[in-house]
DNA sequence: GACACAATTTAACTAATGTTCAACGCGGCT
DNA sequence: AGCCGCGTTGAACATTAGTTAAATTGTGTC
C-alpha cells in the first residue's frame, strides 16, 4: 500500500501539470463565460462554481490578463475614434477630431472643413470671444455653421486683413463667421503683411494695433489653420509671398506659417524678414488663448502641423484619417 | 432676420436627423472606447467626454444593448463551457460536464470516462457514502481515479451483482472502486437479475436485501449510467436479457434502462416482466439522493439519456461533445 | 503525531457602477 | 406670453466589484 502510494504521487503530480500546464484554465474560462457572456455579477458566478467571490474575482482578472476575454468595440466609428484617441494621447490634445475620408489622395478640405463646422457649431456659445485666422479650410468651414444667434459673442481677426482680395481674405472670413452667430465682429485695420519691419511697429505701436490683438489674445477659442511652403498654399496663390520669398523662406529652414509666422521644423520661428512683416498675432500670444483649435490637413500639411503643434501646443486638432495617420508615425513616443 | 433664421429650423433639424438618424452614436462609440479599449473608470471617460457620470453610464449600457460592443472569451475550452452551461440550463443541472470529441462517429466511452474521472477525483471527499451503478463507462473511469485514500468513505452498490461475470460486474467495479479510495463496499448480495418477481420479492423483504438499498438511498452520491435498447449494450452482450426480451422491451415502449430499471420515452417504468425481476434501487429511491451524476453518451443513448433525465432530473450529466449537441436538439425550450 | 508553511477562505472595507427620483430647461401648445 | 408635458440632468442611494488582512485549512516535514 505504502509502496503503491508512493508511486502514485511521484507519477500523478508532474503528469498533472505536464498535461494541463494550468489546472485552473477551465474554471477561469467558465467564471469568464457565465460572467461576461451571461452576464451574472461575481456573486453568481460564484455560487454557480460553488467557490467564494474573491476567487471569481481573481479568476476575471487572470482571465483578462491572459487575453482569454476580449473587449472589442465595432462601428464603422470605432477605427476613427481609435485614431482620434492616439492623437490625444500622442499631442496631449483635449479633443482630436478625425473626418473620414474615403480617397486619401483626394483633398480632405471638404471633410475637415464638415467637422470642423460640426465641432465649431457646437462649442461657440453665448458670450464667448472667438480668435479666427485664415485659410482656404476654415473658409470652407462656413457652409456648414449653423446660422444661430448668441449672445454676447465677439469674433475677433488675429490677423490683418488683405484689401486687395476679396474672397479669400480674413477680414472677410472673420465677417461672415461673426455674421453667422450675430456676433460682432473685431477686424485689424492694416494688410496682412506690410513693406517692412519699420512699418509694423509703427501700426503696433502708435495706430492701437496692439490693443486689437491684446483682444485677441484674452478670446476664450482661436480656431486656426497653418500654410505650408508649397507653392500651391493660399498666401503664394494670393500673391503676398513671391517665389523668391518663398524659397529663402525654405532656405532659412521654414515648413510653414501659422498666421503668417513662418516656423521651422523645431516649431521656433525662423530668421526672415517676412515674420518681421506680418501684422497678426504672435505665437507666443496664442499660446495664451484657453483653447487653441488647430483646423488643417493634407499631405503637405503635414510638416508644418507637426511644427504647429509643437509650438502651439493646439488642445484640439481637426484633420482628416490620413494626415491623423502620417501625424501619428512622426508623434513623439 | 427673422425669416432666415424660420428657413433654416425649417430644414436643418429634419437634415439632422435624416442624416445622422442617431446624433448619440459617435459620443457613444467614445465612451465605449474609452472605457472598454483603454480600460479607465467611467469617471474619467465622463470628464474626458466633458459629460457626467450617469450619462457615461447610459451611453455604455446603450452601446451593449446595441450590440457596439461584444465581449468574447475565447479559449478552446470556450466552446465547451458554451455547451456546458447550455446543457445546465436546459435541464436544470448544477453541472454538466463535457468532454471533447475529436471525432463524433468514434466511441466517447473514453474521453466521457476521463472527464468523469477528473470529475469523481475532485468530488469525492472523507466522509462521503457513494452509489455506484454500473457500465461500460463508469468502468473505464477506473482508469481515471486517483488512488487517493480517504476517510470514512462507503461505497454502495445501487444493483445486484452478477456472478457468473467476471470483469464486467457490478460488484466488482463497486470493489475496484471502493479500493482505491480505501473505502468500505456495501455489495448487494444477490444476482441483478432474478426468475420471477417471487424471488425478488423474497430477497427484498426476508433477506435484508431492502435495508441495504435504504442505505443506498442515503448515499450523498450516485454515479449513474444508463443502457440503451440496442442489441450492443452490456446487459445484452452479456445475456442477461435474451434477445426475445430485449424485442418484447422495445413493444413496451422501453428506450433503455438505468440500473435495469426500464423506462419509456417519458421517464416512466414500462409494464414489463423484466422490472419486476431486477435486482436494484427503484428510481424514486434514486430521486432522494441528493447528488445523481449521470454518465453517459453515444448516439444509441439519446434516447434513453432524454428519459433518464426527466425521470431521475441529475444534478451534474457527463457526456462527450457530440452528445450534448444531441441532447440539446431534443432539450425542453 | 505534532509542527510549520503555504494556499485558500472569510470578513471587512473601499472604489466603482448602476438606479432612482426630483429638479431643471426646452419646445410645443393654448 | 404663459403654461404644460417631455426629455435630460444631477444628486443621492443601492448594488457590485476589487483589495487587504486575519483566520482557517490542508500539506509536507520532522
Amino acid at each position: 500500500m505504502g509502496g503503491l502510494a508512493n508511486l502514485k504521487s511521484a507519477t500523478r503530480e508532474p503528469n498533472a501539470k505536464v498535461a494541463s500546464g494550468d489546472p485552473q484554465r477551465a474554471l477561469r474560462i467558465r467564471a469568464a463565460w457565465i460572467y461576461y457572456v451571461e452576464e451574472r455579477t461575481q456573486q453568481e458566478v460564484a455560487e454557480a462554481l460553488g467557490i467564494n467571490r474573491v476567487a471569481v474575482t481573481r479568476l476575471l482578472s487572470e482571465a483578462r490578463k491572459r487575453g482569454e476575454v476580449s473587449i472589442r468595440v465595432h462601428s464603422d466609428l470605432a477605427e476613427i475614434i481609435r485614431v482620434e484617441r492616439e492623437l490625444e494621447q500622442a499631442f496631449g490634445l483635449k479633443r482630436a477630431i478625425v473626418a473620414p475620408l474615403s480617397d486619401p489622395s483626394k483633398d480632405p478640405t471638404k471633410t475637415i472643413a464638415a467637422a470642423a463646422g460640426r465641432y465649431i457649431n457646437q462649442t461657440i456659445t453665448h458670450n464667448m470671444t472667438v480668435g479666427v485666422g485664415w485659410g482656404r479650410t476654415l473658409h470652407a468651414t462656413l457652409a456648414h455653421l449653423e446660422n444661430r444667434p448668441l449672445k454676447n459673442v465677439r469674433v475677433v481677426s488675429l490677423l490683418g486683413g488683405i484689401s486687395e482680395a476679396k474672397r479669400f481674405n480674413p477680414a472677410e472670413f472673420a465677417w461672415q463667421f461673426a455674421e453667422l452667430f450675430d456676433a460682432e465682429g473685431f477686424l485689424v485695420p492694416a494688410p496682412a503683411l506690410v513693406d517692412s519691419n519699420q512699418t509694423k511697429i509703427s501700426l503696433l505701436e502708435h495706430c492701437g494695433l496692439d490693443q486689437v490683438f491684446q483682444m485677441a489674445e484674452a478670446s476664450d477659442i482661436a480656431l486656426l489653420s497653418c500654410g505650408g511652403v508649397t507653392s500651391l498654399t493660399t498666401s503664394y496663390r494670393l500673391g503676398h509671398v513671391s517665389e523668391a520669398e518663398r524659397q529663402s523662406l525654405i532656405a532659412a529652414g521654414a515648413v510653414g506659417d501659422v498666421l503668417y509666422n513662418f516656423i521651422n521644423e523645431a516649431g521656433a520661428v525662423v530668421d526672415h524678414s517676412v515674420n518681421s512683416r506680418c501684422i497678426s498675432v504672435s505665437l507666443e500670444r496664442l499660446q495664451r488663448i484657453k483653447e487653441r483649435v488647430l483646423i488643417s490637413g493634407g499631405a503637405e500639411k503635414i510638416a508644418i502641423m507637426l511644427a504647429a503643434i509643437r509650438t502651439l501646443q493646439p488642445t484640439t486638432i481637426v484633420t482628416d484619417e490620413a494626415t491623423a495617420g502620417r501625424l501619428l508615425e512622426s508623434a513623439p513616443r
